[in-house]
DNA sequence: CTTCTTATGTTAACGCTGTCAACACTGTCA
DNA sequence: TGACAGTGTTGACAGCGTTAACATAAGAAG
């Protein structure tokens, strides 16, 4: 166990100090979102002085952004692997199984990892260049990256018109991103998983219908 | 000028300083959102000693509530405003252009005031229950409210499948909202008001099309 | 008109946070 | 061996939210 040597550690120097770091603001990001990455606490988690910190990071948000970006990550590799899975088939039926992988990941994410997800994406930053590669899943392709390959596929496999393609990233990720928010923060807190996970498949549906409606 | 007495109050008691709070809160929300809704600011810009605000608001947390409320309040009354403006016509038409007055409002009032528009709806609590009254416009109809009464119409006038009548409220509000965060926050901050406005009509043909697609 | 009570504002203090400056230890290269 | 750069520590400061005790004003009761 390379993270967490809490008792005291046997040298004066740390040894691998700023990923001990990020994986103790992974921790408290898990559990209370953005707000509770508090750079003395994590520092204090891995047992050193809060001070030793700033030989790694430059100021709280700097460790906040790390954190932020490995939570990105985190969900670039759910919606990844769903993506991967999707079986061969018709064009078209490949790039309707893309985009729901996409949808489907990233509500999934936000509700197992309410924490980790509000984390990702309530640094304002973090919206902005979702695309960098420290943010990408294991195969290195964003979710954007992923959006646009389905969304491309609905192009060339003939069921969206060419003159809808421009911008359909965002209407798409609009309404899977708000839908996931008024799960974990809004009127939906409440809703059961399964019964979640149905209505997340109807925001799907309403964004397919959007971009291949006559 | 009945806010903010800078100078130095005549009498020992401030007559209305709850409300002085509040006005203060707003200003701080308005240029820096939530965070920036910090207890001392606020009693310091209203001249009076930091401890005075527990008279009247239980904590931090409470003085936010109200900010928070003030500006879903001030959402409502812009989506109130373009919902009445709207020309009598077909039951389908009012429809369709109660929903998109519901949507475009949100969207105009995020662009215009975005600290307001995060404090809004950054609170945790006040996504759950944005239906009570002192976050209501002028006419006390709060905007999921508006909402229902444009979808219960959809439904009415036949453009929409009873069967897909239920939660369209969250499809509806998730796409807006997700939207207006990608445009003040995220990856389309940079865009230009009148391709914003544009692309926010896209957004509601998106889920137009979901709702009325055979 | 006085007195008691209640509402409201103030002062003092605590622990928490992020952060700067100065100091201490340690492994590396000359 | 010794200089040096990298890393961790100590001490201190201002700002924050918050509690407890005190001060002042306004109004009700006598």
């Amino acid at each position: 166990m390379t993270t967490a040597d809490s008792p005291a550690r046997a040298s004066y120097h740390h040894g691998d100090l700023r990923h001990a770091l990020l994986a103790a603001g992974m921790e408290l990001a898990r559990d209370g979102g953005p707000d509770a990455v508090v750079l003395r606490e994590a520092t204090r988690r891995v047992g050193v002085s809060p001070n030793a910190a700033y030989r790694h990071f430059a100021d709280r948000d700097a460790l906040l952004s790390a954190v932020s970006d490995a939570a990105l990550a985190m969900l670039a590799g759910r919606i990844d692997a769903l993506f991967d899975a999707i079986p061969s088939g018709s064009p078209e039926a490949v790039a309707r199984a893309q985009l729901r992988a996409v949808g489907t990941g990233y509500v999934a994410f936000a509700l197992d990892e309410p924490g980790l997800f509000r984390t990702a994406f309530f640094v304002p930053t973090n919206l902005e260049t979702s695309s960098a590669a420290s943010k990408s899943g294991p195969s290195g392709r964003s979710p954007l990256e992923l959006l646009t390959v389905a969304l491309d596929e609905f192009v060339a496999s003939g069921i969206m018109p060419a003159a809808r393609r421009p911008q359909a990233e965002f209407l798409a990720w609009s309404s899977v991103h708000g839908f996931a928010l008024l799960l974990i923060d809004g009127p939906l807190r409440a809703l059961p998983r399964a019964q979640a996970d149905a209505v997340t498949q109807r925001v799907i549906d309403m964004v397919e219908a959007g971009f291949t409606a006559p």
